[in-house]
RNA sequence: GCCUCGGUAGCUCAGUCGGUAGAGCAGGGGACUGAAAAUCCCCGUGUCGGUGGUUCGAUUCCGCCCCGAGGCA
């Protein structure tokens, strides 16, 4: 029996993108990106996308195909992804899932109701514009008379996360605490992650950051900016875009160039405290080949 | 050559009216249920440049030396 996933995961500039087009190839299958930012058209160089003709010798799903204009949430990502996954076993193939956003695998793996509420801008503004106003306690307050348990698992000064537990709250009347979602995987799957020393990785993310300044990632967010993309856009959240974007609004470009390498750096280091709990998690290593011979025997010897 | 100011954590620096020292950044660890490349939490021992002296006690005061910056010649 072979499991229906073949999850690659892991941090920025680790190499996953060349291990799953090996994987694909040798398997004869599809990839499925699992990442918050090489979603989007038009971000091509600062999110590493795969070129044009690797995406044309393997079908890659969930690639370049929102608009920049656009808001994505982890639902629409599982949602596609859900579809796409369908529609690669149902011709009996194996799905090689890649990618560094943790959030969005498990969104896969796990049938989560992330309190069955969708975003609500007013709800968002109000609570937002409180905790600056008045503060991040205020905000925390709020939830303590709503949903203290929810509450004592937060930080207050998360407010990102007190705010859309708020946001749960008043949209449904439900408490965020009283979702009791089963944490059972609902495909068999093997999850590998390229490990390799912290420093060989920060050195490989300081590299890549020069390498798309090099193939234009200034321009890109140059083109952005014309198409009317601005920092309020969710899209400019992203590391390499943000800065630059800054840079070019009386920042200055050498600095946000190191700032992008720091964030990377920073962000990996997220990254991989983030997989170290995803259950079955095996850490590789070694050069191209041995890296795909250790998915393939994976792969090979699953039983479960 | 003389004078002045520096030499304290990986980096930038604060501080100790003499009782062996602490911030920011870097770095490390962690959380994560519709913003996730987002958001947030926790972690600070280092010959206080070297060496003599004064002192119960020196990183702190004094002498000399080394290194760096500036000034005068």
């Amino acid at each position: 029996m072979k499991p229906e996933l073949i999850i690659i995961c892991g941090a920025t500039a680790s190499g996953k993108s060349q291990l799953a087009l090996d994987v694909a190839k040798k398997l004869n299958t599809s990839i499925v990106y699992a990442d918050s930012l090489a979603i989007y058209k038009d971000l091509d160089i600062g999110t590493a996308k795969p070129t044009k003709q690797e995406m044309e010798e393997v079908k890659h799903y969930l690639v370049d195909f929102v608009p920049p204009t656009s808001e994505f949430s982890v639902s629409d990502y599982e949602m596609h992804a859900l579809t796409a996954i369908n529609e690669i076993l149902s011709q009996n193939k194996p799905v090689v899932i890649c990618g560094g956003t943790g959030f969005y695998i498990n969104s896969i793996l796990y049938k989560l109701s992330y309190g069955n509420t969708a975003k609500n801008e007013e709800v968002r503004q109000k609570y937002m514009e409180m905790a600056s106003s008045l503060g991040v306690d205020a905000v925390y307050n709020e939830l303590q008379k709503v949903d203290s348990e929810t509450a004592s698992k937060l930080h207050k000064n998360d407010v990102v996360r007190v705010v859309r537990a708020l946001e749960i709250y008043y949209a449904t009347g439900k408490k965020k605490s009283h979702l009791n979602d089963t944490l059972t995987p609902r495909f068999s799957y093997i999850a590998v992650s390229i490990d390799m020393p912290r420093n060989v990785l920060y050195e490989r993310i300081n590299l890549r950051v020069d390498k798309m300044v090099e193939l234009g990632l200034v321009d890109e967010v140059k083109n952005l900016i014309k198409k009317g993309i601005t920092i309020e856009n969710q899209c400019m959240q992203g590391i390499g875009y943000k800065e630059i974007y800054e840079g070019l609004n009386g920042g200055n470009l050498d600095d946000a160039i190191e700032t992008i390498k720091l964030n990377s750096r920073h962000y990996a280091k997220r990254q991989i405290t983030f997989f170290k709990r995803m259950q079955g998690l095996v850490n590789i290593s070694g050069n191209r080949q041995e890296l795909l011979d250790k998915v393939l025997e994976l792969y090979n010897n699953y039983n479960s």
